[in-house]
DNA sequence: CTCTTTCTGTTGTATATACAACCGATTCGT
DNA sequence: ACGAATCGGTTGTATATACAACAGAAAGAG
């Protein structure tokens, strides 16, 4: 687990946090690492999940399948973000989605009562890492206010501008990449595929925007 | 701000703390009282936010206006439930969203860094706040994805079916009553009034339902 | 390198939704 | 009790989206 200190040092749960005392914290929090391969399965609907879970290499999905396949993606999951603060609470029920790993993924799995319910002095930091874990599930929050935002447009072409100008916002650039190909950015948008493919291709023709496999700028 | 202990010890903000801890939070805290008549802004969007917000009496919507007057209503606030976890950490920027009061409301406001801060042990319970603090954004956040799961489905019907099996499983009844008239049910499903309306009618006719104003029964 | 699979864009059709206008019923204020 | 305003349901039309089927391009496997 050593290897991945510097990963664990950028993300938001550690920040401030500097490398020994996130090894030191590593024990104390029972953190256990874990592989999956691209397409593995990392979490399912259904289950329960007691931990939090950060990613330290690799890309997830959160998203679900309907009885009859059709994809609903919630949303990506990027080196050094987290998952599960969502299910934290002791009474939080089961998972509403399952994660996938889309790329050959380490994920560290952190017992959530063991981060809130502040140990010794032994550990130094843990108060900052429980301050740390609120913002995270506070900015976790405003991120699906504005998913909800996004989806709640009326049409696929409001969608679309509403999701690439906030992914520029968050990337600081009008030229962005986004983690998904085009069937999935369809399901992370809940629109058909073939409609949004459409669409795109019409507002690069008025030159609202270019765009190469996963790659968009925005004009 | 006293008479409105009983209702403060009831939220999940306070559960577990005794009535005269509560007041003397309540001055620990910097606890403010607010009331707002009907149609009031509570909040308006861009404002910053620096408080948790506890809802002491009436009702809120969170809710949001573009340019052309198409009103979004992302949800509401009932009797002792929190607003503002969102905006906790020190650079989440401004508010998404109006609040608004939908009847006369009573609400107070916690500066969140005294929430977050534990002060000196002259609060038995502040521990215990702060705790319960994080569930409640942990539980807010479940709640979005719900919300997302309803408005990402395709079509009007299904929207309908899943926001009242949702609420009917919260309220634990086929009979639930909806915190939203007509208007303020689509603007939360983001569908068209009377596309809506059309579809609740057609459920009926086929048995799925029944209603009348904001109370539904589910068959 | 070649074959296979996945990905993306294109087209046409059926369907659902948005939009607008209307009306009766209910609620509210005075 | 009265008029005004709000609310909910209905209808018709225009439009956008879903769905299906296909083809070329790109990526991946052997």
């Amino acid at each position: 687990m050593k290897e991945f200190i510097p990963e664990l040092m950028r993300t938001k749960l550690f920040a401030g946090v500097g490398g020994e005392d996130v090894l030191s914290m590593l024990t104390c929090l029972g953190a256990r690492l874990h592989t999956y391969k691209k397409g593995e399965y990392v979490l399912r609907q259904g289950e329960h999940l007691s931990d939090i879970v950060v990613l330290a290499e690799g890309s997830l999905h959160i998203q679900k399948d309907d009885y009859w396949g059709n994809r609903s993606i919630l949303g990506s999951i990027g080196v050094g973000e987290i998952f599960g603060e969502a299910y934290a609470a002791p009474e939080s029920g089961a998972l509403l989605n399952d994660v996938i790993a889309v790329e050959n993924s380490s994920v560290f799995f952190f017992d959530v009562k063991r981060i809130i319910t502040t140990c010794s002095s032994a550990c130094r930091f843990h108060t900052m890492v429980v301050q740390n874990l609120f913002y995270a599930v506070s900015e976790k929050n405003r991120g699906l206010v504005q998913k909800l935002d996004c989806i709640s447009r009326r049409t696929t072409r409001e969608k679309l501008i509403t999701y690439l100008s906030e992914e520029a916002k968050k990337q600081k650039s009008a030229e962005i990449t986004i983690p998904f190909n085009r069937q999935q950015l369809a399901d992370y948008l809940s629109v058909d595929r073939s409609a949004m493919s459409n669409e795109l291709c019409r507002m690069r023709d008025e030159g609202l925007l270019e765009f190469q496999k996963n790659r968009f700028r925005l004009c």
